[in-house]
DNA sequence: GCTATCATGTTTACACTGCTAACATTAAAT
DNA sequence: ATTTAATGTTAGCAGTGTAAACATGATAGC
């Protein structure tokens, strides 16, 4: 028999949220069919989530944790640019493995994220992971090091977003513009790239 | 007197949503306010645009041109770094002055650019320009060209979706995160910066 | 010029959405 | 034990995308 009482509505909405917004991206979740999923009522969701977006928010926090977690560094050995390598090829694999979440994370569906502590926390601690990277590297100054900071960010932001976009030839796939092969940029060169990125970036 | 037949309806539709959506963003685009807007019947757009994803490729294809002028540099002259620097930055000012268009071009909004061939052939119109001027740089293969063009496509467009998601410090403006002053990564480095990263990339 | 055709418009209707207000139940605090 | 606050339900509003059936009028062939 079922309780009047769920116990446990709000972290089930968030999981299934994440679930469901992975799979079929953010813009088919509605509160209504997630309230279904979870077996309660239309409104339910509505006792802890003021409106979508803070929902959206929630998964978008999920986001940024797991995005965190693949971009992290053991904090005690010394950061080479190999590592800063690896945490851009590990960026670029989240974000097209994830990519509808990601969406979320970097899209407009949470407008600001000031209005969302946890959010905004999530996020934070990502960019601050980064950044303690960089400033392992090289004694530069705070500014230079968010710079460069902000540099890779876009780099890898960047490539995302355009690997996504981007025609796939030789494949079944096909979608985007722009006739290059996004298997050879990933798999052959993206090592390279970063590395030669990096290079020109922070020159030694 | 108002005549029974529009007239021109596809056209004002369209340029009503380009309107409408660079100024409220493409999720608040309606299909039905589209038509009041215009003072024609709630399902009159349907006329003219199968779905609202096709409508969507209307004005992203409209924005994708728009893009490409911006992005222009005159074939005949010898093209140099600095060429493509401005390149560069004038797709980043595209880019943050067109946020909502620009998301409605580069997010998910439309699925597959196939399926919509006036969009497509905008969009890789706009990449084949940008070939064209790496091609006049240097003497390259094509997959190297192709190789350089992903980059610097990739750096401004992550530079677009970083900067409007980074925290302004010392303004009103306050959304987004990391702790770093967006105005002084533009205005005083955004030209240098591209200068470095693609003098990493094309290396002379 | 007359008529058939077809593009383009309207009306009506359905299923879905976010969200609010009023009410019900039960866990927790006094 | 009683009050209170958290968490659930029901009913309903206004708005959405879209399909089906019908209306109008521009145009092409006779």
């Amino acid at each position: 028999m079922k309780s009047y009482h769920h116990g446990n509505l709000k972290q089930e909405l968030i999981d299934c949220a994440c679930k469901l917004c992975e799979r079929d991206g953010y813009t088919k979740l509605s509160i209504r069919s997630l309230a279904k999923e979870s077996g309660v009522s239309q409104t339910a969701p509505y006792r802890h989530f003021e409106t979508k977006e803070t929902l959206y928010a929630s998964v978008a926090t999920e986001g940024f944790k797991k995005l965190s977690k693949a971009c992290h560094i053991d904090a005690d050995k010394k950061i080479t640019k190999k590592d800063l390598v690896k945490i851009g090829c590990n960026y670029i694999e989240f974000g097209l493995k994830n990519a509808n979440t990601y969406d979320l994370m970097f899209g407009t569906a949470v407008g600001n994220f000031a209005e969302y502590p946890e959010l905004l926390e999530s996020a934070n601690s990502t960019y601050e992971n980064m950044r303690l990277s960089f400033s392992k590297l090289a004694s530069d100054s705070d500014e230079v090091i968010a710079f460069k900071c902000i540099t890779l960010w876009s780099m890898v932001h960047g490539l995302v977003g355009i690997l996504r976009k981007v025609q796939v030839v030789g494949d079944d796939f096909e979608e985007g513009f722009g006739p290059i092969s996004t298997a050879s940029v990933i798999a052959t060169n993206l090592e390279d790239h970063l590395d030669k990125v990096l290079t020109g970036l922070i020159q030694n």
